[in-house]
DNA sequence: CCCTGATTCGC
DNA sequence: GCGAATCAGG
């Protein structure tokens, strides 16, 4: 694959957003997020431009000395000026804390009964947002999973991760914990099952099949 | 371990 | 110019 005109349009958009290297990698496909770094450099777009707060009030050091006899390899002394800064949240992609149980819906589609959507439109006092990022689980009201379910969920919940919202990824597990009005609010973040977004325990109480979940009403 | 971007250097 | 390998870090 070469860089077409359309691809490095694609490339200096994504980029412009904030998505991550690896993102617009697997985006643009047949190139790995090195050659897309790669290409950031050449383009000369590396320090995120458009972002908050300008940088490099600092000189900058002497670049490489050229080592006489020494190490060979010995970048690691060398001070790199270009301090990468923290880098916030795109802005644009995340706004809110997620409300209370907001439907899940759009990213999985492959979803087998997810549990009940009568909880979801429940709290008429909140407002019902729909977040920008991954969509919550539905919070199935406790009556519905099975004692065995639950159980395992409270286990698992004493070994979360306790991630922030920022912090999730295509692996981790994006189930809610807490109450989100409250700083008592992450994520599980423990290991997704492969193809799905939650643990192995969250995905127990997130999918049920129809039949079981007949049988365990009233 | 997962991930991030940065840099080097042979092609 | 390109990008794998590597580095440095969260």
């Amino acid at each position: 694959m070469s860089w077409t005109d359309e691809r490095v349009e694609t490339l200096k958009k994504m980029w412009a957003e904030g998505q991550s290297a690896s993102q617009i990698a697997k985006e643009l496909g047949g190139v790995t997020r090195n050659a897309v770094i790669g290409k950031v450099h050449r383009l000369g777009l590396s320090n995120r431009v458009g972002g908050p707060a300008a940088p490099e009030p600092k000189p900058a050091a002497p670049a490489r000395p050229a080592e006489p006899a020494a190490a060979p390899r010995a970048e690691a002394a060398a001070p790199r000026p270009a301090a990468p800064q923290p880098e916030e949240a795109p802005a644009a992609a995340i706004r809110t804390e997620p409300p209370r149980p907001a439907p899940a819906a759009a990213a999985a589609p492959a979803q087998p009964a997810a549990t009940t959507p009568a909880t979801v439109s429940a709290s008429p006092a909140r407002k019902q947002i729909v977040p920008a990022g991954q969509p919550l689980p539905p919070q199935p009201s406790a009556g519905e999973i099975s004692p065995e379910a639950l159980a395992s969920v409270r286990e698992v919940e004493k070994r979360a991760r306790r991630l922030t919202l920022m912090e999730l990824t295509e692996r981790t597990c994006k189930w809610p914990i807490g109450d989100p009005a409250t700083d008592d609010f992450w994520f599980c973040g423990l290991g997704s099952l492969p193809g799905k977004p939650y643990c192995e325990a969250h995905v127990g109480v997130a999918f049920q099949p129809m039949s079981a979940r007949r049988d365990r009403r009233r």
